[in-house]
DNA sequence: CAGCATCCGCTTTGATACTG
DNA sequence: CAGTATCAAAGCGGATGCTG
């Protein structure tokens, strides 16, 4: 990206993450650890290979990322963040609670992946029965199975099936991610294809945190 | 700026304040309060009419600022933040914490604005003598003076020539900000440039907040 | 196959000029 | 003051080809 030329900090920040696909690239590292080229191709749908490898460059030159070879059977040039890097998780955080009210719309030809997903209800969903015992929840949306555990008052997730569920939500990423996190009224959510299955007790106690702030945010026409 | 087109909520916010210009726009009217079309201009050195144009129509139309006439003895047009505009405060504290490592490099081109300037000091330093009396120090750089004045252990500023100062600091910006930010040694502030006057105390009370990290952070060559 | 580099048409941006 | 108009240059997207 063109240098803004500017001294302020938040130019020189944009100067180094401010390019299309940068803070992407970032997510992708972020979310998944130390990825191989191919991984971040498929966790970044639509971009262009001489793109990748440019923004690729251009982080490792700003000193985000770091390329190194993995261990020997494997044989491939992984991805991941450096310390500098990591401290651009504050970044991703803030910008995941402000894209939340921008989940309810959800476009036909919108990519999903679980692990997008995932750290979006990590953020903001919390366990409002701490003292009870712990429950675990299979989302079936994604590509993936996303797996909910309550841990001390909060949510952990994971990807892939859980063994025994106490509860699953299936249907359409919309409509699931819209209930979860409080986006959607249980009535709307079955209206548009989510199905759930198990006891009924379990979604009342995940919910929003108090901190997410959720005024519908719907742009003025 | 082309959608990303992935139900990802980065990606959703990215697809409304990811374009070029868009967040520099943001933070001017985050730093500034409500703004007419020459302020913005003049805050967002090097960006074209026809952008700025763009840009502020995307923004209103995404619920981000909100345009309004300016009281009867103006007559101008005042753009402003919306609640979900300045929802976004918090993404561009993170970018100027982010960036603090990079006020370093002061490109020979780079333009200075004060009110740029006065944000980053706020976030990060801290009077580490609460109780001690306030002081208040006069930095020389930028468009215009900018008044440091320590209240209950935090610094707030603001624009405009001090009363009287407790301290002035004078020179090039990229000094004197190093200095305070604890990027720089005095005595390389010194030899950048930068002249003092006022106690010598003043200067030790002030400075980087402990969870202001600063591991230098330059990209390796 | 993983990790790029090249080419080409299209879109976005930058610089400047002009207007109600 | 608050934009619009114009056009060249840069950036991006998509396809393809190359190299280990």
């Amino acid at each position: 990206m063109r240098s803004y030329d500017e001294y302020c900090a938040i130019a020189k920040s944009l100067d180094v993450v401010g390019d299309r696909w940068t803070l992407l690239i970032v997510r992708e590292l972020a979310l998944r650890g130390a990825c191989r080229y191919t991984d971040l191709r498929n966790g970044l749908p639509g971009i262009a290979s001489n793109l990748l490898a440019d923004r690729l460059r251009e982080l490792e030159h700003a000193g985000v990322i770091a390329r190194e070879d993995a261990p020997p059977p494997i044989a491939t040039t992984l991805f991941r963040l450096t310390p500098r890097g990591e401290r651009l998780r504050p970044l991703l955080d803030d910008l995941v609670r402000w894209g939340l009210p921008l989940m309810t719309e959800q476009k036909p030809g919108d990519a999903v992946r679980s692990h997008w997903l995932a750290s979006a209800i990590e953020l903001t969903l919390r366990d409002q029965q701490p003292d009870a015992s712990p429950v675990t929840v299979e989302l079936n949306i994604g590509d993936q199975p996303i797996v909910l555990e309550t841990r001390g008052g909060t949510i952990h997730t994971r990807l892939g099936p859980a063994d025994s569920p106490d509860a699953t939500l299936t249907g359409p990423p919309m409509p699931v991610m819209g209930l979860l996190l409080g986006l959607l009224q249980p009535a709307d959510a079955r209206a548009n294809g989510v199905e759930y299955t198990g006891a009924t007790a379990v979604l009342d106690r995940i919910g929003p945190a108090v901190d997410a702030e959720m005024p519908l945010a719907a742009p003025p026409s």
